[in-house]
DNA sequence: CGACTAGTGCTTGTATACAAGTGCTTCGCG
DNA sequence: CGCGAAGCACTTGTATACAAGCACTAGTCG
């Protein structure tokens, strides 16, 4: 979605700066921001870091109070249940549309992609980068690669909680082997497999929210209309 | 997507003002924009109106050329396609998670809502209006209607072309009946018969669009990297 | 007459100043 | 000491000033 057409602005650095900071965790959940003080630390003015804030509010990445502050969004398991319907509707429907002759090339860059998954020592976030890209590939070899823009850009509550979630139980190797069936079946022909492979394969991440969530609740949102409060510490009530 | 928590600002009025604008085509695709012009006619500064057309670029409603100008997107029949396809997935998916006891106030708004589609002098507004709540009311049914929310915001450029179809072709009265025919099945339990009939009912839009773009081709975008000129009339080239 | 060039008026991007409101803190008073 | 109220420090929302770049136009020179 290149919204403001590839030139290069101060906004857009900044956007996906902060887009990854949350996403990463880096950003924790319910962290309080402050217009003032990023655009001090990132050298600019006020200005396109609000309008970055503006638009991550919009994705429901963070929040903004009027005259009390900007804050990241707690993860929302209502909202993570949302992408995950979506990702899951989405991606089964994309397999009903594979084509009869696959694209080999893109056959070829998703094999390569699930041989570096299989690699031992690999970093959390270059196996998400991974886990992305092969989703996202999957749905270009039917031809509906942009719609995976619309599904990441909703599912920003849902990779957080699969962070959080992998920062606990590291097992990408699991979900790497999930990833070799789910293509071995497209390859095969197979969509009735290949949608079950996906979907084992979907919900197993979703499983373990509440784990998470027992664990960790000051990172999760609680009722419907929580507000933050400014205090010494950021406290949401 | 509440992104400024209820309050009511400037900024929330002229975004949601111009997002009906282009939508309803008062804005024709392509149309030029000015932040200044803008501004100077609704009344405030160019602050509100400029964080206003940055949400609409992420949305794909509105393109910005920095220096250059900001000009309504013409309607890109490659985006109407992906939207169509995430629709067709996502409430077909729904269908599928339809709970055995349905909501009984629930049916019934839907119910009232199709009779209010039968009225024969029937603004096309009002008809679009209903439609909407039809359909989202039916993602309600099954838990889903939050997820309504990131369709909607995705299919911007559906809605327009369905828009130009009906101003040639009108016929709401069809749509209206295929309603019942989805709203039935659901109501009796028919999975299967529900899943075809909102089908047939989501394709039947999509089939117009090629007759109507050969009608009016300026209002669609042609190649992918179409780049506005700014003259004494828009062209783009 | 034609081609090139400086200039003009527009555009959006960024920085800054001011307005309005919230929560805490501290000072004054009983 | 207890308590209330005024003020302070901070927040985001809006308005305005300036910077940088593109497209056309008029003028000038060959």
């Amino acid at each position: 979605m290149a919204h403001t057409n590839g030139r290069r602005t101060s906004r857009r650095d900044i956007y996906l700066k902060l887009r990854q900071m949350v996403l990463t965790l880096e950003l924790a959940p319910g962290a309080a921001l402050s217009e003032n003080e990023l655009a001090a630390s990132m050298g600019v003015s006020r200005t396109p870091v609000r309008e970055s804030l503006i638009l991550l509010a919009q994705e429901g990445l963070v929040q903004v109070f009027p005259k009390i502050g900007s804050f990241v969004s707690r993860v929302d398991p209502a909202q993570v249940a949302d992408a995950q319907f979506l990702r899951e509707a989405v991606e089964l429907a994309s397999l009903d549309d594979l084509p009869g002759d696959l694209d080999a090339a893109l056959v070829e860059e998703l094999r390569d992609n699930l041989k570096r998954q299989r690699h031992a020592d690999l970093d959390l976030e270059e196996f998400f980068t991974l886990d992305e890209a092969f989703h996202h590939g999957l749905m270009r070899l039917s031809g509906h690669g942009n719609v995976w823009t619309t599904v990441a850009a909703a599912k920003g509550h849902l990779d957080r909680a699969r962070r959080l979630g992998l920062h606990e139980n590291e097992s990408p190797a699991v979900f790497a082997a999930q990833h070799h069936e789910i293509l071995d079946a497209v390859v095969g022909g197979d969509v009735p497999l290949a949608r079950t492979a996906m979907r084992t394969h979907l919900r197993a991440v979703f499983q373990d929210i509440e784990r998470i969530r027992a664990h960790s609740p000051e990172l999760f949102a609680a009722g419907a209309s929580t507000v933050p409060v400014r205090r010494n510490v950021v406290v949401w009530e």
